[in-house]
DNA sequence: TTGATAATGAAAACCATTTCCAACTATTGA
DNA sequence: TCAATAGTTGGAAATGGTTTTCATTATCAA
């Protein structure tokens, strides 16, 4: 095992080879504060080792997204976008304040202790009445930035 | 004005005419009660009238959920997903929980109460933190649904 | 080493959505 | 009534993010 980041062994418990390649994407998200699309990946990644397909960037990213090291969001923008899961970010548990305009995208921590009140509550209910077994959750909310609103 | 629907006046309110083809849509996303994509819609309204082509369809979505008469949904499957907004509709306020194997969506109306009191909260404290304007929310239970733990 | 298996890059395919454009339709004002 | 104007349309083509294909290469266990 190259390196002994908490991911590795995540991702060496599916079956999976912990190559070059997977190392320097998971390098790259884990040096970002916002979320990177897989070109966003790709271009960064290519500064240190131009062999690296874009290919790779979305076949890793499934990956990863499937054992549960990043997570994908879909804004409605166009391209995917991915960042560290909770568990392995120095980031706390967030959620996004969309601007409908410029599509700027904040991470706010916000009202945290409100909203897993509610959200324990809501899970425990819903898996009782719809059989669900829940494991995540989103919370999105979508208005006009400052800056849209004036500029 | 053809029809006095309540959607007609909002849409023609924005100075859009409401044509054939455009009535038609509204008629299938409002007979229906599930989310819709531009093909199902396509295919529907193409049964009574089949010179409607699906650049109508993609053009009419795009003036109906400017108009806030339809919401827009990306469940993250590939395709947009519509259904009429809570305004217009006979469906009340509800949510969304996902099987992220088999990709049902569910809609449902649990905890409202209990969810308005946190966002209510939640968005009077964003405005005021990050100056947005907030006018929508989107919350998604993800999971496994009953079927798929048991196939 | 060797052989089996997994991972890779480049190019091509895919496919939902958008764009283009020429024809058509509704509205307006002489 | 009749243009002139502006809004709407369908089909074909383009777009662009993502996935598939396939031949090659890297990894790992025996
Ligand atoms: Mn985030
Ligand atoms: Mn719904
Ligand atoms: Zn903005
Ligand atoms: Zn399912």
């Amino acid at each position: 095992m190259r390196h002994c980041h908490k991911w590795g062994q995540k991702f060496q418990d599916y079956g999976f080879r912990l190559t070059v390649s997977r190392e320097a994407i998971l390098e790259v998200l884990s040096n970002s504060n916002t979320h990177l699309s897989a070109e966003d990946i790709y271009l960064a990644v290519h500064s240190g080792n131009p062999a690296i397909g874009l290919t790779t960037i979305y076949r890793t990213l499934e990956l990863l997204e499937h054992t549960g090291i990043v997570s994908k969001f879909e804004f409605g923008h166009g391209r995917a976008k991915y960042e560290l899961a909770e568990e392995f970010s120095n980031k706390k548990h967030h959620h996004h304040l969309i601007c409908k305009k410029c599509r700027k995208v904040i991470d706010y921590e916000d009202f945290i202790t409100e909203e897993k009140e509610y959200i324990t509550k809501a899970e425990i209910g819903l898996q009782n009445k719809y059989g669900f077994d829940i494991d995540n959750h989103i919370i999105h909310f979508y208005g006009i930035c400052p800056e849209c609103k004036t500029g």
